[in-house]
DNA sequence: TTACTTGCAAACGTTTTGCACGATT
DNA sequence: AATCGTGCAAAACGTTTGCAAGTAA
């Protein structure tokens, strides 16, 4: 997600353009791994010390209702953000360091049909998420 | 999980078996919904009113870590367990009543590898989800 | 009898809310 | 100028911890 894209984002849903937003995207987008509000506000206080913690969950639960950023599932706890990927897009994470990598690719609808059957279930969705070592760590 | 494992496995790992935990056990594996701790301590209270929530929290925490139940993620929270299935499986979830069901025969060999090869991550797990409506709700 | 488990109360960390001030449009 | 967003303080919430009493083995 590029730096203008969330700027109209915001915009064309009645948002304002504010520092505190700026900070907070900025904070999120640059980073590789998924931050829990905590440590996006340590990181965008760098840049803006103003901020405050409360601006930082309004500002994520904004961006995310957007779909700017999307909530990262971990055995560890579910609190972290990351900047959305393009596309039809799954995570795949480093359980030693963290860093996220976006992958895509998968056919599940083989699968998906043979559950439908047998479940009776309409399937509507599919969470998929890879656990790893990247490169550096393992 | 069958009513006498959990006894098992809890007393060979040095636990005993109490009215608390088995109050507790007996309703997270009588549900076909992923319980959350306070819906395990309403529930289980009803068999044994004595019960506090500080019990189902560490009974809950127990049970979990010998795999006897299993924390289930969901967009509105993940905070919610639910008796854990047999051999290698997957849960399919019903978005109108929460319903849970398990499916197994994913086959994501062949995705992970070219992922692999991609990314240069060495990939251990993975997580697997699906979301629909069950027969009832759609 | 011994060690584990319990419920209670209190502590804790995270997230949410109310509000007057400040900033964006 | 009007409305939206902010930071602060306080409240609310879910979860964890310390402890003395109770219970399983």
């Amino acid at each position: 997600m590029s730096a203008e894209i969330w700027q109209e984002q915001l915009h064309d849903n009645g948002y304002r353009i504010t520092a505190a937003r700026r900070a907070v995207v900025e904070t999120v987008e640059r980073s590789t791994h998924a931050l829990t509000p905590i440590e996006v506000y340590d990181l965008a206080r760098e840049k803006y010390r103003a901020l405050g913690l409360v601006s930082v969950y309004r500002t994520l639960e904004k961006l995310e209702e957007l779909g700017i950023i999307q909530r990262v599932h971990q055995p560890m706890g579910c609190q972290a953000f990351i900047s959305t990927g393009k596309g039809h897009q799954h995570l795949l994470l480093c359980r030693e360091c963290g860093e996220a990598v976006f992958f895509e690719g998968d056919d599940l609808e083989v699968l998906m049909n043979s559950i439908s059957k047998k479940t009776g279930y309409q399937i509507q969705d599919h969470w998929l998420q890879l656990f790893g070592l990247c490169k550096n760590c393992k």
